[in-house]
DNA sequence: ACTATTTCCTGGATGC
DNA sequence: TGCATCCAGGAAATAG
């Protein structure tokens, strides 16, 4: 269940391994879940682009990704287009287009066009680089055959992943990055907000990239319980629960993420964060702190461990 | 405009 | 051993 220390251990492990190589073609399976953007739109994207940089926003691994043009092809008809893009079902890959230089015509400039591939792991999604005759693993949805030789794989067994594209500067997870947030920013997040505090955390649209075990861990350490109304909370209160979570978010980054069900980095390597967890997964078992039983509530939904003594 | 609940998915764990 | 049931959870969709 990659939340942003996961998401950040693998984008850097990422960016180690394929910054500056290119994808020369894409295959892309026919579960239609995974794939946020036409098929035909992903494959364009990426196919022929150099991957500039890899970089985490939120929960979103992206991949920056530049173009050369050799030549501007002539808009086709909407309604010619919308026919190319229906492809049969089943495997996808495109060819490469055969481009004459004579089709570049006199005076044409190469220009660069720039766009990001976009991708979030959801629960299970995970990102291989492996060589060619590596087995394909069975869930895989997509597969980017690289200039080096190795392919880059997509695999989400549940696939709750999505992968998407955006012309550069289009895609803006929404939300603020917290390792960024200052106090101000951080307070008027939670004004005037009935919800509950863990509720406001797990909400991307106000936080981006804190999903449920680091906002259980955080509100331990900041000494909150996972349904206090967050409008009821002071500023003080607030300025310790910003701070909790900086240094949850932090030291889970510093220590790989938390390997628990089946996560790796892009290496293979597990993080150790879990061994941190304070509340998370430790229903029943003693306060690390003050030796009461920790609780398990549900709160949207989610498991939401506490200290009913060390949380107010 | 907010907030709360349901839904999507599969594999692993549990119970009989 | 086999089969049914439940649970995990991010985010979009739906309902209130």
């Amino acid at each position: 269940m990659p939340e942003l220390p996961e998401v950040e251990t693998i984008a850097r492990g990422l960016a180690k391994r394929v910054t500056g190589d290119a994808v020369e073609s894409v295959w892309l399976g026919q579960k239609k879940e995974p794939l946020k953007s036409p098929a035909s739109a992903i494959a364009a994207t990426l196919e022929h682009s150099r991957i500039a940089a890899v970089r985490r926003m939120g929960k979103h691994i992206v991949f920056d990704l530049e173009q050369d043009q050799i030549y501007v092809a002539r808009a086709p008809s909407p309604a010619k287009s919308r026919k190319a893009d229906r492809k049969p079902k089943g495997a996808r890959t495109t060819q490469a287009p055969s481009m004459m230089p004579a089709e570049a015509g006199v005076g044409a400039r190469p220009t660069t066009t720039k766009a990001q591939w976009i991708v979030h792991l959801g629960m299970t999604g995970s990102l291989r680089v492996c060589e060619p005759e590596t087995e394909v693993a069975k869930h895989t949805h997509a597969i980017l055959r690289l200039s080096s030789g190795r392919e880059l794989r997509f695999v989400d067994p549940r696939r709750f992943g999505r992968l998407s594209v955006a012309q550069a500067g289009d895609f803006d997870a929404a939300g603020i990055e917290p390792l960024e947030a200052d106090l101000d920013r951080f307070l008027t997040l939670f004004r005037g907000r009935k919800t509950p505090i863990k509720s406001a955390l797990l909400n991307q649209k106000l936080l981006r990239g804190v999903g449920n075990i680091y906002a259980d861990e955080s509100l331990f350490r900041a000494g909150l319980r996972p349904r206090r109304r967050a409008s009821t909370i002071t500023r003080d209160q607030l300025a310790k629960l910003l701070l909790a979570v900086k240094e949850v978010l932090k030291e889970a980054i510093a220590l790989g993420g938390s390997s628990i069900s089946d996560y790796v980095d892009a290496d293979g390597e597990e993080g150790f964060f879990q061994l941190q967890h304070r509340v998370y997964g430790r229903e029943g078992k003693p306060c690390l702190v003050c030796k009461t039983l920790i609780k398990r509530v549900v709160i949207a939904g989610r498991s939401s461990h506490y200290c009913p003594r060390c949380q107010k």
